[in-house]
RNA sequence: CGGGGUGUAGCGUAGUCCGGUUAUCGCGACAGCUUUGGGAGCUGUAGGUCGCAGGUUCGAAUCCUGCCACCCCGACCA
């Protein structure tokens, strides 16, 4: 069979591209960078948006949407915005094409250039504040809280599959406040539903902190983030959520009468993740048979897979197979009964572990005479047989199990590979020899934290929020310092 | 964007250095029979712009030029 994937401990990255592609869930396009997300795989894409948009919801946003293209001269308005961002823009600059004189196809048409060049959006910071202005007036028309879903383009020079795509789906929350606490809070906010999402859907623990200077958002003041630690040992950022400040107000001219009848800026606050949440699931759980989904997240929760060697046999089974079927999606529970006769057993046992399918039920010939299924989990790989009664309500107690199995595996497997270091020497050594997290002293400056970068690809990926204080040395430059910061190799 | 590698049927590949009948093999697909509690067996059939575009040549998968895409390493980044 040609479906066998190159195992983690032989070449991380290529278990990674053929687990994406064999799993069905995403293949490379006809351009560049840009990946066409396949049916399976998007399904996945779904759960996660519509379990991200519930949570925004019901912390009172709600959703709109932006063009796609901005202005060229919106990105000139917000220095440190531009700078971030300007690298790898893709530029619209005519709106028509022509067929070519020599009968060779069509070539741009060189009367219809833009007055104007348009960006395709990298991010919408710029086209929202143009567009806050004219819904902000007073005091009364705020707090604006608004989310939309898109695709937007940044010009990467390496793509990978769902981890960093020329073209990617996210949402982007964009707000606008009468005060810079408020702004503030809602910048904490929208971090904290980023991290209990990717723990009570993703199955991912993952740590909440504060990005350095260098690290920040281009335009923020302030940049939170969550990050989580993939099997391989490396960081990857999950989610962001930044804290504006009145950068956007006043580069767009964003002004509100307050109570008091005085003009002032607005207060911002922007948060977003992305399909590379995808490229984090896959990462983080699945092993050398394939891809091990959390239950919450699985399109297909449950598979039905009937053993039989005659027509008749298969009958009686799909008889009993409907009957559960029917009993676990009165429950919720997403199932697929595979009575294909084409395929035998043993192959769709292989491509369900593959596609990450938590919970597969055999039946056979011998379960209908004694009344019972085999079940088998994907996280562990085990089978028991369930007696058929009440069948609903013991896989439904399996699936959270599966779920809360997956975040425990995770999160020791995080605990493992986090750990204090104090000296340059150890961190180098625990760098190239295990990855993983590790909690340093750290001067503060950007200079040393440049020079850590440059010697080890080593970047501070947060100073967590629930750091302790802890009076220490700069494991670089032997400077006092305050508190550890978090350091890791990141995607 | 710099360095290295790759591109031959749906997938994986031989052939490329050293040009020469009808482009190799396996998997998969299709048909039939036998099978079905962990990726079935046998027999037969179909499937190819050799990444794309030029060029050299009597003749190009093979040599030359340009381009496109993917993979790895770097720089850049969610």
């Amino acid at each position: 069979m040609g479906k066998t994937l190159t195992s983690r401990a032989e070449n991380y990255s290529l278990w990674y591209n053929e687990l994406v592609i064999k799993a069905d869930l995403a293949e490379h396009s006809a351009v560049k960078g840009c990946m066409v997300i396949k049916p399976y795989g998007y399904s996945i894409w779904e759960k996660m948006q519509a379990a991200l948009d519930k949570m925004f919801k019901d912390t009172g946003h709600s959703n709109a949407y932006f063009p796609l293209f901005i202005p060229k001269s919106f990105f000139s308005k917000e220095a440190s915005h531009v700078a971030g961002f300007a690298k790898e823009c893709a530029v619209v600059t005519h709106y028509r094409l022509k067929n070519a004189p020599d009968g060779s196809g069509v070539i741009v048409d060189e009367d219809a250039k833009l007055e104007e060049e348009l960006i395709v959006r990298p991010t919408s910071e710029t086209i929202i504040w143009n567009t806050y202005r004219g819904w902000i007036q007073s005091y009364r028309d705020l707090p604006i809280l608004v989310n939309q879903w898109a695709n937007v383009v940044r010009w990467e020079m390496r793509t990978r599959l769902f981890l960093r795509t020329t073209e990617f789906l996210w949402q982007e929350g964009h707000t606008a406040h009468a005060t810079s606490d408020e702004a503030i809070e809602e910048t904490e906010k929208m971090l904290n539903v980023y991290a209990d999402f990717a723990e009570r859907f993703m199955s991912l623990p993952v740590v909440r902190g504060r990005k350095t200077e260098n690290e920040r958002f281009a335009g923020a003041l302030d940049t939170f983030c969550i990050e989580a630690l993939m099997q391989d040992g490396k960081a990857l950022q999950a989610g962001t959520s930044h804290f504006l400040g009145q950068n956007f107000a006043k580069a767009f001219d964003v002004k509100f009468a307050t109570k008091e009848g005085k003009q002032e800026y607005v207060w911002a606050s922007s948060w977003g993740v992305s399909t590379r949440l995808m490229g984090a699931l896959i990462m983080a759980h699945s092993d050398d048979d394939g891809l091990v989904l959390p239950p919450m997240l699985a399109p297909i929760q449950v598979v039905i897979v009937p053993i039989f060697k005659s027509e008749e046999e298969l009958n009686a089974i799909r008889k009993v197979a409907n009957e559960i079927k029917s009993a676990l999606v009165s429950r919720n529970i997403s199932v697929k009964l595979d009575d294909r006769d084409t395929h035998k057993p043993g192959f769709k046992f292989a491509e369900y572990e593959l596609k990450g399918v938590p919970v597969r039920i055999a039946i056979g010939p011998r379960d209908l005479e004694n009344k019972t299924v085999e079940v088998a989990r994907r996280d562990t790989k085990e089978k028991s047989l369930y007696q058929i009664t009440d069948l609903e309500i013991k896989i439904e107690n399996l699936l959270e199990q599966i779920q809360k199995n997956i975040l425990d595996k995770a999160r020791n497997f995080m605990n493992v590979n986090t750990y204090n270091v104090d000296s340059w020497d150890e961190f180098k050594q625990a760098l190239s020899e295990k990855g993983g997290m590790i909690y340093a002293h750290w001067d503060g400056t950007s200079e040393t934290e440049e020079k850590i970068k440059n010697e080890t690809k080593a970047t501070i990926r947060c100073i967590p929020l629930d750091n302790p204080a802890e009076d220490g040395v700069c494991v670089y430059s032997g400077n006092p310092s305050k508190q550890r910061v978090l350091f890791a190799i990141a995607y």
